[in-house]
DNA sequence: GAAATCATACTTTTT
DNA sequence: GTATGATTTC
């Protein structure tokens, strides 16, 4: 999956990303709405797009169309949500046209086409062009470290502002261009008191990752931004692009927006497709203005899609339902293609277990009618949301893959991995020397800091930063850092990390538990660094586009295999399946309690589920559990009782049909211990009697 | 003075 | 499971 999208398309074939055709388009004719969205000509265009109207199909066949009437793939830009989307629409639409373009067309996400941008014209506002990507842990850790070198001695020992958190603030203000103090009033209050310290962090972080020769994912967008903002930058990064086309409009940013602008004023013509009513980016700092806005701030033309090809029905109704309870939101109704089906079933569980017992029959009794693992879906909330359901499926041996939720390259010793090639890579970045000096036994925070300073090992041993005993330690780095950096020996990307990881590995093995395990990371790590040209490449690949699913870094095998996939809303954006299976449809889960407070939040709570529910097809089925375990709560291990999700009120219920899993609401079970269905406890009653 | 170790709290969603 | 703060050890 780490191919760039840009320049080496994969063949591989995501899960599902047909939106509203499970068969190629170019084998079906166009909707007359849809054709006048290919057709239209002349000014920007906004397309928006219902969930499942044929999105998608609507912009490879106006991809297609423009290439058609003569519009060369070079002066066509398509901007994507995820790298995943871009290569799909980029194969399908080579398909269409039967014409070699995935090389041609500027295809990617936001983020991997300003790299692309930046690598080539940053020069021209003064930016190196071999800077380093940083994502956003390396962000927060960053923001720490120069925090920390602030701090005066003897200062108070208040608690300070976590490091995520400043991020998550410094990001912001970024992309919405708000004040800081604006900012931390309306969505940070609690950091409030933290005002000046936040202020002189932000300031030393701007400096240091300019010293550095460090970008993050804000400035990717801020510096592609300000280059066409230059006339250079504009005639080298804008003129050249007589069309834009902008997927997922409604989840994009002000920042974002920006940059629309400017290429438009260089002279692009722009389309965006989208849909108020699946935005679900709030958090991120998008916002749905964007596409409101749009029509007035571009002068578009707009068409709407508003026959859905994709669900039946019956499902519809109950997403349309779900929909309609959101308090800004543009008045539309959906209308199926698809004619009538079963009514989504709502299945009330008696707790988690349950629950993951009554997803698992239901997979299985779609498998045996017919539909395929592939052709399903979990969907959940939150990564953890899944942990029972997924003991569930190993234990009754139904494969499946995991999109979304992963934190593989927060792993510590993936990181410390990636830190050493990325001194390798570049000697400024004292952010990575901070963390892999760290990994010489004897060099904690402080000698770390000081030798990063210096961002050369060799001249730390001899200043004598490094204490006598790790100095050979020391010195056997350098040398690994110097043979893998040596640019005679031309070594491949994985040659590199074989270089360091003779260093790393006896290092990884002596810290770290489970540490024949994370040599497998190392290796699996290795081994896609051989897809890569570059280590540039390949750190900046991996940055851009983390792998997604537990599978992204498996290697080959699995791809024919039959294989359930369970997926975080926001990862299944833009998929469907036949059979949709949202667990957790319990108040604290859908919605997330952690996004409770405004009514803006909750709002965009009910369009995730809204999103969830318009994945499917034919079948769907929504699981609410009454009990289930806190793993995290106050409550700590204690089972709570859960109420049913407020989006499933009365109304929408009654478009439902309802059925129970387990022992029936309202019996009282032990809540300590596991839980036992009745026929089970009577067998596990008989066994004692058979002693 | 700095590093290693122990104890405690926290854990959404993602480019 | 991991990040932070306090405590002990070097």
């Amino acid at each position: 999956m780490f191919a760039n999208a840009i320049d080496a398309p994969t063949d591989s074939v995501p899960p599902s990303l047909d939106d509203g055709f499970a068969d190629d388009p170019a084998d079906r004719g166009l909707t007359p709405e849809q054709q006048a969205a290919v057709d239209h000509r002349g000014g920007h265009l906004l397309i928006v797009a219902g969930a499942g109207t044929g999105k998608t199909t609507t912009l490879i066949a106006r991809l297609a169309s423009l290439i058609a009437s003569g519009v060369a793939p070079e002066q066509i830009m398509l901007l994507t949500f995820s790298r995943r989307a871009a290569t799909e629409l980029v194969r399908r639409a080579e398909h269409a046209t039967g014409e070699s373009i995935a090389r041609r067309v500027w295809a990617g996400t936001f983020h991997a086409i300003a790299n692309r941008v930046l690598r080539r014209s940053g020069s021209l506002i003064g930016l190196d062009p071999s800077f380093t990507v940083i994502d956003a842990t390396d962000t927060a850790d960053l923001l720490a470290l120069v925090r920390d070198e602030l701090r005066a001695p003897g200062a108070d020992n208040r608690r300070r502002t976590r490091k995520e958190t400043m991020a998550s603030i410094l990001s912001r203000v970024v992309n919405t261009k708000v004040p800081l103090e604006t900012v931390l009033d309306t969505h940070f209050p609690w950091c409030r008191d933290d005002l000046d310290e936040l202020r002189a962090t932000f300031r030393a972080y701007l400096d240091r990752k300019r010293a550095d020769h460090v970008v993050d994912y804000d400035d990717m967008l801020l510096l592609w931004s300000a280059i066409l903002r230059t006339d250079a930058g504009r005639a080298v990064a804008g003129t050249p692009f007589t069309h834009v086309l902008v997927d997922e409009y409604q989840d994009t940013n002000a920042l974002q927006a920006d940059i629309l602008d400017a290429m438009a004023a260089a002279g692009s013509t722009i389309t965006a497709v989208g849909d108020d009513a699946q935005a679900i980016y709030g958090f991120r700092a998008a916002t749905v203005r964007n596409i409101l806005d749009f029509p007035a701030r571009f002068d578009a033309t707009v068409v709407p899609l508003t026959i859905n090809h994709r669900s039946t029905a019956e499902i519809l109704a109950t997403a349309n339902l779900v929909a309609a309870g959101t308090h800004e939101r543009h008045e539309k109704v959906l209308v199926s293609a698809r004619g009538t089906g079963r009514h989504p079933e709502l299945i009330t569980c008696h707790d988690e277990s349950t629950q993951a017992d009554a997803v698992c029959d239901r997979l299985l009794e779609h498998l045996e009618g017919g539909i395929e693992l592939r052709r399903q879906c979990v969907l959940v909330r939150t990564g953890y949301h899944s942990d029972v359901l997924e003991l569930a499926l190993t234990a009754r041996n139904i494969p499946f893959v995991k999109y979304g939720g992963l934190r593989f390259l927060e792993a510590a010793h993936v990181k410390d991995l990636l830190c050493l090639l990325r001194v390798v890579e570049n000697p400024n970045d004292r952010l990575a020397w901070f963390r892999v000096l760290q990994c010489i036994d004897g060099v904690g925070p402080a000698r770390a800091r000081r030798a990063a300073e210096l961002a050369d090992l060799t001249k730390a041993i001899e200043l004598g930063v490094v204490p006598k005993r790790a100095t050979n330690d020391a010195l056997l780095l350098a040398e690994v850092i110097d043979t893998a950096r040596d640019e005679h020996a031309a070594r491949t990307p994985s040659e590199q990390i074989d270089v360091v990881r003779r260093w790393l590995d006896p290092r990884v093995r002596a810290r770290y538990a489970a540490d024949e395990a994370r040599i497998g990371d190392l290796d699996r790590l290795r081994d896609t660094a051989a897809a890569s040209p570059s280590l540039e490449r390949f750190l900046t690949d991996l940055t851009l586009d983390p792998p997604a699913s537990t599978g992204d870094l498996a290697g080959p095998g699995s791809k024919d295999d039959d294989v359930l996939t369970i997926s975080t809303i926001h990862s299944a954006k833009g998929g469907e399946w036949d059979v949709v299976h949202v667990i957790h449809a319990a108040d604290g889960c859908i919605p997330s309690d952690m996004a409770a407070s405004s009514t803006d939040e909750l709002d965009e709570e009910r369009r995730l589920f809204y999103v969830a529910l318009t994945r499917a097809r034919d079948h769907l089925h929504v699981y609410a559990p009454l009990r289930y375990h806190h793993h995290r709560s106050r409550l700590d291990d204690a089972h709570g009782m859960a109420v049913r999700s407020r989006f499933l009120d009365a109304a929408v219920v009654a478009t439902m049909e309802e059925t129970v899993a387990g022992t029936p609401a309202g019996v009282d079970l032990p809540v300590e211990g596991p839980v036992v269905t009745p026929l089970r406890a009577i067998d596990d009653a008989l066994r004692d009697l058979f002693g």
